[in-house]
DNA sequence: CCCCAAATGAGAATGACTTTCATTTTTAAC
DNA sequence: GTTAAAAATGAAAGTCATTCTCATTTGGGG
């Protein structure tokens, strides 16, 4: 059905055939782009944003246009092919979601994230619906605190640009 | 200390006294445009998105610029008097903080929220942080799902004009 | 191969904030 | 009370992530 030859990359195709698959699963066309920004997306380092992954993915596709990959971004999000997290007002990060489900613990000095998960708060939770009668479709847990190296190296590194609110007081 | 008397709005000034101290405690000084703002959080309902503050307040107090509510409500939320609640990249809500602390399982059809506390959820979450040698500081969690009512009235509401992620399929 | 709906990219648009800055207020000191 | 310095304000401009528009290109069924 389908012949394995390289592509002008010297790739093997057959490579892509999971992620065409994927696409297709989608409904959308098999396009260069979209292997290349999925290929970035299930290799690539997890919690990336869309700016990052644009950027990335322009070095080795300088024709991909960052439209595309927010487009193609979001429909992976909203068919569980990627998870969309968010902190704060800060930009949509996003993840491969192959693995397990799990919840962030977020510094919020380095930014660091921890993935946890826990099936005893996700049971609590299904049974909180439950009881206000609700069908739970997804839920965001996302615990924030100093990480342990930041604990110590208190007021070393600066506050990323980015302010952060919740409760702690930035200007002391 | 503080003589009762009224101010131009006929409305006794000691009705302020718990406002202004708050605003005291955040190292402000007391104009007319906090105690309005705080007035509207304390007294208004919960949840509002800052845009909504201002046309609300607009109109008894057409001076006020959005800036100024924006402002002060980031103050307020810096320092735990209102909570800043986040869905999706949707507009930020903020609620007053006197209660003691929930999470919210909001509707994503109706765009309903429900409060709802689980202490259960809350050790465990410190147990979490402990695991990993964090000092967790603050926390979101988010239950999404359908309403008892949505889930009825299925598809006779239009979806709210902003998109909804998180595995829902907006597209069927 | 051909065609056309789907996809793309460049750039404009949007929308939620945030910042700037010239003007006005607050308030602490007289 | 006056007053002056510091803080606060509002209008408007700026930012920034994300979405939309639209003219052009492309995938893939026929």
């Amino acid at each position: 059905m389908e012949t394995i030859h390289l592509n002008e990359n010297h790739t093997p195709l057959n490579d892509n055939s999971h992620l065409k698959e994927i696409i297709r699963d989608l409904g959308l066309k098999i396009t260069q782009q979209r292997l290349a920004i999925l290929n970035h997306v299930v290799t690539g380092k997890a919690h990336f944003t869309a700016q990052a992954a644009f950027e990335s993915l322009s070095k080795t596709h300088p024709e991909i246009g960052f439209a595309t990959v927010y487009r193609f971004l979001r429909k992976l999000s909203e068919n569980g092919y990627v998870t969309e997290v968010r902190m704060g007002g800060l930009p949509a990060r996003y993840e491969w979601a192959h693995k397990k489900h799990h919840d962030h613990l977020t510094c919020t000095k380095c930014q660091g994230i921890v993935e946890f998960e826990n099936q005893e708060i996700e049971e609590l939770q299904e049974k909180i619906a439950d009881q206000f009668g609700f069908v739970l479709t997804d839920h965001v847990l996302e615990l924030f605190g100093l990480c342990p190296k930041c604990q110590t190296k208190e007021g070393e590194l600066p506050v990323p640009k980015n302010r952060f609110s919740s409760h702690l007081e930035p200007n002391n």
